[in-house]
DNA sequence: CTGAAAGCGCTTACAG
DNA sequence: CTGAAAGCGCTTACAG
């Protein structure tokens, strides 16, 4: 059996009342009381009880973290950015991974409130879920607004779609399609699409874009694409994923990059970063999102409602290689 | 405030006693009493405090997973199998990124400790980290053979690096070079180099180990290794991001792949067989790794000792593509 | 079929 | 400087 406060206390000699004022360092305490009771904690290899220090002080220092997939590098290089600074802070993490799916996302967050988490960080592209429980607690949205209510902090996806397509224009493309995610989503991608199309129409140009989903894959589309466009010559991907897809298919009919074809991707992760330099991509501050999104939501955890911002937008940055 | 039992009970009109029992679906409750309490449930928001129930039943249903990285591909894919395991059977998981570093172990153990964790799965490279504090907690190490008193899951490390090695010199490879994390922390690859070393020597052959260390970044260490041994022609990365890095600095000289050199990876993760698929790569079986970890962890939490294996090492699979 | 009481392992106001 | 008591939100053996 676990040794439990008592049994400090009583191979101390003094009270449980003590042993937790030594442990809280709270109150005055002879040196000598102290040390009796260090060395009866050594002795018997005690470590407090945090479930019944949470149940006390209705505070349990526990932060949600709902990804859609830590298998996915962004969602992974987040995951260990956000729980490095939580770490940081004396928060501990627990790691929820719903797939996207409404009713996982639903149920980790009723996990969550059982388990009377501190606060929710939360990766969604389905509105509404978070209105299901009524509860007040503190909440903030990475990459996606979901109501009025809920901070989000995400990285400016009008530019960097904007910064993408603008780089295939200036780098003499004529022919520039975009690949996207699912449309229905309402993840951030649609943004980097929105810019795309404006920077388009603003040349006197028209838009495509196609659409990866849970039913036509990466390489579905790709070949698709090139299929019914074989004058190709520009491909802005929103993400890096679909990039690297794109030039595995390009290579594979031939099409030299960047001569024949240009390719741009999105997110600029440190996996891909390393697996595939020469891709230039647009780069999310994943570290700087973790950051500001914890500080928020610490605000909101403490309480100090007032000097809370509710959009943050963090600037992208353009990492230019050899696939342009 | 949120609403706890004693409040559904007065709203319902009955006693926290039975509240309790409709929770717990446990004894003999009338219908009517049951729907009212549901009733009085639903019109407070009630949610049951789980850290409540984990004091009394001495059981968290909390597993603490101490990764290196989730930044890195191969455990980003561990962590969300382990996850999704972990949820469906109802475990909820801590995440730990402890950076490899002792130090860090040892205090992310203490905290999962503290936190009443039901068990811990573990990927550390540091032996005697779990000596450190002698509660028996259910403990299951991945890829690394910790201590006799704990299992362990891996993948065939030697057969692995094994195959590679004679896959390389079925293709008529000459000058084969290895190249290995660091080789003073005991982590699995040491094995694959060990089997490098042995086919080689069958071979008659010399084997050349290059070592990549926090020290020694891998663009550093591939760049001596060309301008060490402008003979190479095949070489046998202990993991995929390095293979990467190889193909890299070897399309920066001008060395064809893979007629003049062949390049080999280690992992075979989703993430990288997405980026690169013409990586050829010894694939681990991080699904059943997940698995059967989680597996011998439940054993342990429940304490079936008996029928627990405590080596296991799953089978590893050569994938072949073009950088061979 | 239902309730009062004790207890899980802590902490803190209150006394002394 | 130290201790007895009440309470955090639950559950369960025991009565009835």
């Amino acid at each position: 059996m676990k040794p439990n406060i008592h049994d400090v206390a009583k191979v101390a000699g003094v009270s449980s009342t003590t042993v937790s004022r030594v442990l809280n360092n709270r109150g005055y305490i002879s040196e000598k009381t102290k040390d009796k009771v260090y060395k009866a904690m050594e002795e018997i290899n005690y470590f407090p009880n945090d479930l019944a220090r949470s149940l006390f002080h209705k505070k349990t220092n526990l932060i949600g973290l709902i990804i859609p997939n830590s298998s996915n590098p962004f969602f992974g290089e987040l995951a260990f950015h956000i729980e490095s600074i939580c770490t940081s802070l004396g928060y501990k993490l627990l790691l929820c991974n719903s797939l996207n799916r409404m009713d996982k996302e639903e149920k980790y967050l009723e996990m969550l409130i059982r388990n009377q988490v501190d606060g929710v960080i939360v990766v969604t592209y389905n509105r509404g879920v978070l209105d299901y429980h009524k509860q007040n607690l503190p909440i903030v949205a990475i990459d996606h607004y979901l109501s009025e209510k809920i901070p989000v902090v995400g990285s400016d996806n009008y530019d960097g779609g904007k910064k993408a397509t603008e780089l295939l224009i200036k780098k003499q493309c004529e022919n520039i399609i975009h690949i996207n995610g699912p449309l229905d989503l309402e993840t951030p991608a649609n943004l980097r699409r929105k810019a795309y199309e404006d920077v388009m129409k603003g040349q006197g140009k028209l838009p495509i874009t196609y659409e990866v989903s849970p039913q036509k894959s990466r390489e579905e589309v790709i070949v698709k694409l090139f299929d019914d466009h074989p004058e190709v010559d520009g491909i802005f991907a929103s993400d890096d994923l679909i990039a690297a897809a794109v030039i595995t298919e390009a290579r594979k009919r031939g099409k030299d990059i960047p001569t024949q074809l240009k390719v741009i991707g999105y997110d600029g992760t440190e996996t891909v970063k390393a697996i595939l330099p020469e891709l230039t991509t647009i780069q999310q501050p994943i570290d700087s999102i973790a950051k500001v999104a914890i500080d928020i939501l610490s605000k909101e955890i403490e309480g100090e409602f007032n000097n809370i911002e509710f959009e943050t937008y963090l600037p992208v940055k353009l990492l230019e290689d050899g696939t342009t």
